[in-house]
Formats: structure tokens, C-alpha cells, sequence
DNA sequence: ACTCGCGATGTTAACGCTAACAGCCGTGCG
DNA sequence: CGCACGGCTGTTAGCGTTAACATCGCGAGT
């Protein structure tokens, strides 16, 4: 930076005040510093400029298991509007999560100097681990519960659940099975929880929920125990879409017909989901929009124009209808 | 800092030889010390130490749609490997891929204080772009191109695809048809390459390849096409598994039997190839080896212990067979 | 004509840390 | 007994930037 002051014949703050779009510069002053720059080659050390304003630019995303197509495509999210928002992004991607885990990352993250962090965090544990943030850390919870003063973005998964089970429930079908994620995850426990109240609501019985882990060996798994009991199962809301392909496969094996025998739905539709066979009936989740708002209200929280109070904002997810959901066989019966 | 002295009783620069395990600090005093930032609950700046060290501890990783199955576990590798290295990473996630986006993308990285960047650039625009780099900054290209002074780490995309095209050949199929991937990503000209290879050492028929890009649609129009032509098709390897799957879907549309009319290979290995149905025979990728011999590439140029050269490593694949391939209809008439 | 105000620029002092050097004390050796 | 040396600790000076205040010159208002 003396270099290029030297060089355009002005301080060094005169520069720094061209860097930094101050108003009060002269024209030809301008176009002088950044003549010299250009000559230099110069790149500003945010570093240093980090150092003095207490302002990283930098904002922390903890999440799990960035391959799954739920974690990835919701840090895509957060990332692009981070950029948008002119903030870069400082990623920790957390193979196994506990409370300690999450803890860690984060007092690393703020550690290096981010402004705020993004915990995604499906998992009850890392709920947990957002209760001892250290003080005045802005933070924002993907996928959390709302409870203690954090900010939280997330999907609606009871109500895409309950769409789910309403509509099939609306084809026909005497009641709705379920496959189910793990216990630990709050995403599983608000899929059960809507497909539950659905069924509720309409009076009918409640099957017995299959546990699954959220891969296809798991959907496969139960799907091979449904596919026994055909006679009483027509329709499966599988709570997500990679379990559903599982099931699909145990279905065919089976010789189960989708959907003319059992109907099934998904949930997140990832890109494959339309060209299972059959293609995936499934709940879709926008993920850009859960980016956008997150990073929203952590800038809010990060630049206050205002007070602020924590907020909780709800996505609704969307249901896409395909070809693996049909009017049930038994309805035909009737 | 200071705080942390004053309570401990010593001066501030003997709390920062205990924070970096300098070994001439008596026991007493480092537990002195220790204590003391325990009770105020003291995190050092690493922006500071930054400033004054000129090393970051942080790597940048330039990418593209990290949504994507093979984007999504290199990123995953590579950052696995970096906080192994003690190590933090942070990330700039392009839409789209040419090569002033790429350069924009590392100069900003650059600007940020990163010790090095990886770029993963399947595209040849990015490649392309390692051409210019800011000088000085340690860089390694994954997937990219030799050539020039980058170090560049890849899988061996050819191998997979002769591996693939042999393996059919090998089941008596007469040729191999291939849908290919975008002709701008060198992935997809990497795998053409070895599938034309392995039909030209056998001495067969090279037929035209279909090109798609990447997604199941693409796939399924490249199915659609295929399964017109089911006289002479007979095997086919497409250029990533979710093709695959849209080549699947349309030939399950038409009547055509897979594997017994004709047999399908993928590539990358998704969490979901062993559960489409047929379960597909797939050539799988090992990222999390990408990860660490790239991030073992930059490491050696960022903290050189001995004199280094640019170095292109190389992984190999690995055929995964599954139930889409059979001994072709022709061969079993004979 | 004299001040006042403001636009444009310069000067100085941090930000929180580490490197480099300085100092002090006790031990061992000539 | 003096001195060198090494273990341990303290002091000082930056790293590259911005904030805060100082300065200077010029046009407007009285």
C-alpha cells in the first residue's frame, strides 16, 4: 500500500480511502491511485483490514456429511447467498456429530475470525451444542429446533409430511405407512409427526413406523418387510427419497406393483427421483430459499440496522406429484 | 491477551509461547498460564497471529456446483484432509465455469489470505485458468489438465473407461456404445477417450457416441434413442451413473431388458447405483484419496521441507459389477 | 476583510499478535 | 572466584490496514 502511495504521489490512507469507495476524494486523485495499483499490481490484505475493523467478511457453516444431497445442496444455498451478500465462507464439515464436535467447530470458527456462523443441524445433538455459543458470536440454526435465543431457518417438515399422508389418504388408501429416519434427527421426528397428525385428523389407524438410516440399504430393508405384508399395506410415505428407491427395489424384487398394489411417497426430490421407476411422488424442499433467508437473518444480526429479535422462519415444501402414487387397490375393491 | 498475562502474572509474550508449544516455558508457568485462560475463557486472535506470520492455516477451494454428486465428495475429501492437516478451508462454490469467473474466484481467495487454493476444474475453461495464477500462490488442480507448473491430481478417467468397455467386450458383447458427457469437461473427453481405446485395441466397430450432460433427463433421451435402434445395441457405457439411470428408465419404457437385451455400465459409483434395478454395474472413484494426495501436493509447496517439482498423481478407479451387465443376446445366439 | 465551514488530504495511533533481541539467574568449568 | 552459557522471561518493534484527528486551502456569508 506505501508502494502504491508513493507511486500515485499521495498517504497511504489516501489510498486506503480510494479502496474503500470513500466519497470525499478527489477525481484525478482517483484515477491516479488506481492507475498506480493497476501498474503494482496491488491486492489489498484483508487480513490486516480484518484486524483493524473487527470484520472478517467471513461467515462459518458447520454442517454433516456434505455428500448427502440434503447438507450439500443446502450449503450451495447458504454459500451462493453468502457471496451474494459480498461475505466469504469458511466451511467445517463434521463427520460424526455430538455436542463436544459441534462445540469444537464453532469455537474454531470463531477463532479464525468469522462474523457469524450457519450451524446446519438436523440432529438433535447439534440443536444442543447452540445453547453455549460463545458470547456474541451471531449465529443462525438450519434445520434446528427453535428453543433458547438462537435465530432459526427451516423447512416445514411436519407439513410436508402431512401433505404427503393427505394425499394419499385423499387417493384412497385406508391408511398410510411409514419409513422413518433415524431417531436422533429432528428432520425424522417432524416427518413422523405430520404423517401422525394426518392420519389423526382422518381417523385412521396408525401403523407401527419403520426405522431407516436415510440410505437406500435401509429403504430396502424395509421395503422387503412391507412387501409381506401387502394384504395390508397400499400406501408408504418414506421419509426420504433415497430410502424410497430402496423400497422401490425391495417392491420389485418382490414382485409388489407400484403403484397399482402400494403407492409411495418420498421426500426431497433429489435430481433422480423423477426418473425412478416408477418416478418419485416426493415432497420438495427449497433449499436456495432456506440459504437466502439464513444468511438473511445472520446479517441482521451481524450489521443490526435495527434491535432484532430471534426469529424462526418456516419454509413450506411443495409435493410433487408423480407416477409411483395411485388410487389404492382396495379402494378399487369397493 | 493481555488480560490473560496480567492474571497469570506474566508478560503477554510468555502466554504466546505457551499458546505455540514453545519448549522453554517451565511447567509451573505454563500452568499458570493455562489456568489463567481457562478462568477468562480467552480465544486467540488468528487474525492477528495471521498478520504477523503471514500464514493463514487456510485453504481455499474453488469449485463448481458443489450439488453434484462428484463435486460434492471431492470438496468433502479435500476438506476432510485439510483440517487433518491441521488446516481450514474456505470455499467459493461458481454457477458457472469460465475461466475470468475461476481467476476472479482464486484472486479473491487470494485477497482473503489464503495459504494456497485447489481448484477443482473438470471444465476446460478452469483448467485454463490455473494458467494465471496471482504469483506465488501455491495452487493444485484436481481433475484438471497437466501441463504448464501446476500440480494436478486426477483419477485416471481413461483407465475407468477402458476398464468399463473392456469388461462388456470381455462378457462377448461386439462393440460398446457410450453416452457421453458435455464436450467442454475433460471428465467427459477423459472416458470417451478410454472407451474409444479399448474398442480400437479389440478392433471393433466404433460407433457414434451420444452426448448428454450428466443429468438423468439427458440420459433418458440418449435411453430413448438406444432403445430404437435394440438390433444392433447390445451394451452401452454411459459417462456418469445418473445418466445411467435416465438411460435405464427409458429402456424399461420401451420393453427393452436389461441386462438381457443389452447391458449398461455407469460411472462414479453414487450411494444409489446399487439400488436401481437393475443394480448398476458402475466404475467408482475413490475421493477421499483426491482429497488427501491434493491436499499432501499443496502442503508440500506451502511448507516446503525440500526443493519441490510440479507432480500429476494419478488414482486409480475401480469397476464395480453389479447386476446391468450379462453376456450379450448376440453372443448367446451363436 | 475576516471568519466559518467544508472538501480534500496528511499524520498518528491503534488492532492483537509474534519475532528478535535483551536481561536475569543459577550452574559448571577453568 | 570469575565468567560463560543456557534456561526462562521480559521489552520493543513491527505485520498492513483503518479510525480519529489535524491541516490546508478555498468559497461563502457577514
Amino acid at each position: 500500500m506505501a508502494d502504491v502511495a508513493k507511486l500515485a504521489g499521495v498517504s497511504h490512507q489516501t489510498v486506503s480511502r480510494v479502496l474503500n469507495d470513500h466519497p470525499k476524494v478527489r477525481e484525478e486523485t482517483r484515477a491516479r491511485v488506481l492507475h498506480a495499483i493497476d501498474v503494482l499490481g496491488y491486492r489489498r490484505n484483508l487480513t490486516a483490514r480484518a484486524l483493524v475493523t473487527r470484520r472478517s467478511h467471513r461467515l462459518g457453516v458447520v454442517s454433516f456429511d456434505t455428500t448427502l444431497y440434503g447438507p450439500a445442496s443446502t450449503v450451495y444455498g447458504i454459500e451462493q447467498a453468502t457471496r451474494a451478500a459480498g461475505y466469504f465462507v469458511s466451511i467445517m464439515s463434521l463427520r460424526t456429530i455430538d455436542r463436544a464436535g459441534v462445540n469444537e467447530a464453532i469455537g474454531h470458527l470463531a477463532e479464525q475470525g468469522v462474523d457469524g456462523v450457519v450451524v446446519v443441524a438436523p440432529q438433535r445433538a447439534a440443536a444442543q451444542a447452540l445453547a453455549d455459543l460463545p458470547a456474541g458470536l451471531p449465529a443462525v440454526a438450519v434445520e434446528g429446533r427453535h428453543g433458547g435465543d438462537v435465530s432459526v431457518v427451516s423447512v416445514d417438515q411436519v407439513e410436508g409430511a402431512r401433505q404427503a399422508t393427505a394425499y394419499l389418504l385423499g387417493l384412497g388408501h385406508e391408511t398410510v405407512w411409514h419409513v422413518s429416519g433415524p431417531d436422533d434427527w429432528l428432520e425424522a421426528e417432524g416427518r413422523r409427526e405430520g404423517w401422525r397428525a394426518a392420519l389423526s385428523v382422518a381417523g385412521r389407524a396408525i401403523p407401527e413406523p419403520l426405522t431407516g438410516d436415510w440410505t437406500p440399504r435401509s429403504g430396502y430393508r424395509a421395503g422387503k418387510i412391507l412387501a409381506g405384508r401387502v394384504a395390508e399395506v397400499t400406501a408408504v410415505f418414506v421419509a426420504n427419497d433415497q430410502m424410497a428407491l430402496g423400497l422401490l427395489r425391495a417392491f420389485s424384487e418382490a414382485g409388489v406393483k407400484v403403484p397399482e398394489q402400494v403407492s409411495v411417497v418420498g421426500f426431497d426430490d433429489i435430481p433422480e427421483a423423477a426418473y425412478f421407476t416408477p418416478a418419485l411422488t416426493t415432497v420438495r424442499q427449497d433449499f436456495g430459499e432456506v440459504g437466502r433467508l439464513s444468511i438473511g437473518l445472520l446479517l441482521k444480526q451481524i450489521e443490526p440496522a435495527e434491535p432484532f429479535g430471534h426469529e424462526h422462519l418456516i419454509v413450506p415444501p411443495q409435493l410433487i406429484a408423480r407416477d409411483s402414487t395411485d388410487r389404492a387397490r382396495t379402494a378399487l375393491l369397493h
